[in-house]
DNA sequence: GCGCCTTTGAAGAAG
DNA sequence: CTTCTTCAAAGGCGC
């Protein structure tokens, strides 16, 4: 538990209850509108990107984010989410709102101002991640006092975003990141996936609620200056930590969000079994032993020594069966020297 | 290039 | 039925 004085930062998300009520029939209807976009994007069936007639006689969007350098695909991505942010600024204020939020509240300190278009466009990325839903995810949290914030739902649920295409998982982006950087880490993406081709594929196994709550903070969790240039393994120390620290109904959507990835999963792979990975790598593995315990399962003379009876459980104290030690002839034998010693010293 | 670290939860194997 | 083991993700580090 906090010690005085300590802070604890939990991820939650937002409830209903906590969203600006009066905006929510505007809200559906933007997101009613921005559905009928996005269905008549991926109505002919060929690309999710492929520009409608509604978008492609708009004006030029701002130029949020240069598509220059990416491969054809990725800039046509690039391109027409920006008309699609462009046509959602009150998304983008948003999400500007919602990093001011951040910067003034002194119970969170995780998210300062964008400090670029770029930083802007890539919370704003995250923030219609497909997997965030209609979440806040990462800014959910010191909103408290605002009130003004609009509640984030993500109207494009079939949609991939250019960060994914690039090689960031939903919810990340690169905060940092220049575009050469974006490219490389595609391209190398890409090479991998070549190689993997070339083997069996490797089917992965559907990820469980807390690697959801993991992948969905771990950009917001590497903000805060604590733990900024720490170790992975430290960070997901400190994850298991505010998981557990999470309520049962905090934790729910991200039990949601695993159980709709299971079946999802067993829709694509009706037929894969999660053994089917059990060996890849463990055959290249030494196994680490977790459960050996040097004298576990011997009576507390062999475990502590003849030297240490104060350390003897009570019945071996009075000389009766040991509580730790499964009860064999050899054990048996062992008890009778004991009791003969005993004796003799008498 | 690959295993380790570190977490939780799901699932299969083993007892 | 219970317990154990593996693997999902991340990314720096060491061999």
């Amino acid at each position: 538990m906090a010690e005085d004085g300590e802070e604890i930062k939990i991820f939650r998300v937002r409830t209903e209850d906590e969203s600006d009520a009066p905006s929510l029939a505007d809200d559906k209807k933007d997101v009613a509108l921005e559905e009928e976009m996005v269905m008549s994007l991926i109505s002919d069936g060929r690309s999710a990107f492929h520009p409608p007639s509604t978008l492609s006689s708009m004006p030029s969007p701002l130029p949020l984010f240069s598509s220059a350098g990416f491969n054809p695909f990725q800039q046509l991505a690039i391109q027409q989410w920006q008309m699609l942010i462009f046509q959602n600024q009150a998304m983008i204020a948003n999400a500007a709102a919602n990093a001011f939020a951040a910067a003034l509240s002194p119970t969170f300190t995780a998210h300062p101002m964008p400090a670029s278009p770029l930083d802007l466009f890539s919370r704003t990325m995250s923030a219609l991640s497909p997997l965030t839903g209609p979440r806040v995810g990462m800014m959910g949290r010191g909103l408290g006092g605002m009130g003004s914030a609009l509640p984030l739902a993500s109207p494009f649920p079939n949609l991939l975003n250019p960060m994914q295409l690039m090689g960031y998982g939903a919810g990340m982006a690169p905060s940092t990141s220049t575009a050469a950087t974006g490219r490389k880490r595609a391209n190398e993406k890409t090479k991998k996936a070549h190689n993997e081709e070339d083997k069996k594929e490797h089917i992965k196994k559907p990820k469980n609620a807390f690697f959801f709550f993991m992948k969905e903070n771990r950009g917001v969790l590497k903000s805060e200056e604590e733990w900024k240039d720490r170790h992975s393994a430290n960070l997901n120390a400190e994850f298991g930590k505010r998981w557990r620290e999470l309520t049962d109904e905090e934790k729910q959507p991200y039990y949601d969000m695993a159980a709709k990835d299971k079946e999802d999963h067993a829709k694509k792979y009706p037929n894969w079994n999660a053994s089917e990975n059990y060996a890849i790598r463990a055959k290249n593995k030494t196994k680490r032993d977790r459960t050996s315990k040097p004298v576990e399962g011997k009576k507390c003379r062999a475990r502590f020594g003849l030297d240490n009876q104060q350390k003897w459980c009570k019945n071996c104290g009075i000389k009766k069966k040991c509580i730790f030690a499964g009860k064999g002839e050899e054990d048996e034998k062992e008890e009778r020297e004991i009791n003969q010693t005993a004796s003799d010293s008498d």
